[in-house]
DNA sequence: ACCCCAAATGTAAGCGCTTACAATTTCAAA
DNA sequence: TTTGAAATTGTAAGCGCTTACATTTGGGGT
């Protein structure tokens, strides 16, 4: 009779192995309080009856659940992957196990995220940015679970957090273009609501070119969301323009890939024609021809960090302290002179 | 005083409002067994409150989590994240919520995990593939913990599975390319251990190249890792040979993608002088140059008939059947003729 | 031998929730 | 009105575990 659902408890364990609950616990969770000679005995019934741990229950007895949330914007495509494996490694490294959740961009999804987690009884949290409604901040805060947010670093903000300057790391890949004398430019930019990073990297966008002395009208900026075939669809609408850009600053690399895929097919050749750039230096920045010349973001960094500081949070050994990490300008072929 | 964790519980609810713990309950769960009135109060309360359930406490008296947990081999790259964002999406159109664990495509971290999602009381599992110790599956049925396998169909194996034939599909473009006059063919392969589907998938090549009077020795095969730059090396180390192969057939696109960059590193052109096929349509597929020929394989299908396979099985609602899915060859540019 | 203290083990009280069952209320029909 | 079945609400028993506290055990020191 499969699937009867009559799994073994601690006191079957116990029962077996002629001892109390108590000593089967600690067994499994404090071997060293406990004698050889027992401790044996109890393994031995642990495994012939093929015990495994009530998790919920462990957790109402224990009150914590060693567990960290996570919600990312999306899995679709690799842009957290990297951060948040190296976040998780270092997670299990502490004895955490990470619980990862994904709110497609959708601030009510985020929020509904959030109180699953906290339901879950995740011990702290990683969110991504800071741009939500107040009311959760709130919430976080009487539930006493540490959050920290990535992605982004805004010290003003309510929250600490682990990232890096958007706004300037934008800057610096357009001054780039604005370097190799590109005075008309295009940004291509994620949905800016409820995401502080496109907002910082278009204002980036904008320091770079007013200290240029370009006008707002030599720089246009279009949002769509990040996919492929967004960014294609973007890069068409504004080459078909009057006056097209002859750089165009993608807002990630996803973005830019399809941008390049797009410029292509309309028979431009990157960069002679049109530069592209990216931003977050993923994997894909080098399948695509020509390799996108983009911003690196240093995503193990990012992502160890962050569990390191959460973790201390958790641990009430930290307050929560935010922390900048450093990006810089990758050079490849995607970005070229602006011909003349 | 922040982190000081002392969230409300029903009980505090329950008083606020002025009803029993059993009123509040049933208006989070039941609320049409409970009057109009007595709901709008027990609701504001919780409002006023803050008040978010304890899953572990839900759990331990419910006995069930409504919790699907799935391990897949990796998140490192989007192999898997297309059909389990649509087995995601199904779940929760079905009122499951879905955990995923990732195993480094190791069989010891994917039995932990099995274990720690149990642990965690998954009312279902869906697994990848079916190559794994028989103990596994002896310790899933006496915990009773209904699972599925995916991305394999297998129906004489001893679970069931929802996938595609990978031997069928993978013999289906080793036959185009015999067809383009290779005579020469590698594959590049995944690591076999542990992985049924890399192992289907050579076989399939076998099948193709002796139904078409090659010998072995025409057919090269080659495992390394599901990485770009292993499919970078491995091609290299193909066309170092004596007499490289026309025709390189990866078991997957992610390698196909590093064999193309290869083919490229080494001065030849593709598929003029070497042909290069992947396996998965990914969208990587259509962002490489040129695009890659490949088997497309129906992951949003895959996803979707595995959530409702499963949990049809943890509402028992069915035994458990397996699915085969059509896969289908797309030609794009990647694999040509042989060059006489 | 005996005493005493530390180490090992046992006892039992919850953790916050669901739900069977009991008690109470409601209301339509007589 | 009265009555009783149906609808609503309350009572309280766990779910499987951890852990504070109580009890027992095992040995050195004398």
């Amino acid at each position: 009779m499969p699937y009867s659902k009559n799994a073994p408890t601690l006191d079957d364990v116990a029962k077996q192995a002629g001892v109390s609950t108590a000593t089967v616990s600690r067994c499994l969770n404090n071997p060293d309080r406990v004698v050889e000679k027992t401790r044996k005995k109890v393994m031995q019934a642990v495994k012939t009856l093929g015990y495994t741990p009530n998790f919920a229950a462990r957790v109402m007895a224990a009150k914590r659940t060693s567990t960290i949330g996570a919600i990312i914007p999306t899995m679709e495509n690799a842009i957290f992957a990297r951060g948040l494996q190296a976040f998780q490694e270092e997670l299990h490294r502490k004895g955490y196990t990470l619980l990862v959740a994904s709110s497609a961009y959708r601030p009510d999804i985020e929020e509904e995220e959030i109180r699953a987690l906290v339901s879950r009884g995740a011990d702290g949290l990683l969110l991504i940015g800071h741009d939500r409604k107040p009311e959760i901040y709130d919430y976080l805060e009487q539930q006493g679970v540490p959050t920290l947010c990535a992605w982004s670093y805004m010290p003003d903000e309510r929250l600490p957090s682990v990232g890096f300057d958007n706004r300037a790391s934008m800057k610096a890949i357009a001054q780039v273009a604005l370097d190799q004398g590109h005075t008309k430019l295009a940004m291509i930019s994620a949905i800016q609501k409820g995401n502080d990073r496109a907002q910082q990297r278009i204002k980036g966008v904008q320091d770079a070119a007013r200290e240029s002395g370009l006008n707002s009208d030599d720089v246009i900026i279009i949002e769509t969301t990040y996919e492929v075939d967004s960014g294609a669809r973007a890069l068409k609408q504004l080459m078909s323009n009057g006056e097209p850009p002859t750089a165009v600053l993608c807002g990630n690399d996803v973005i830019a890939v399809g941008a390049v895929r797009a410029a292509k097919e309309l028979g431009l050749n990157v960069p002679r024609d049109v530069s592209i750039t990216g931003f977050d230096d993923m994997e894909l920045a080098r399948i695509v021809e020509p390799e996108l010349t983009t911003v690196h973001v240093p995503h193990l960094d990012m992502g160890r960090k962050a569990a390191q500081e959460l973790v201390a949070m958790v641990e009430r050994k930290s307050k929560g302290i935010s922390i900048c990490l450093e990006t810089n300008v990758v050079a490849r072929q995607s970005l070229g002179p602006q011909k003349r």
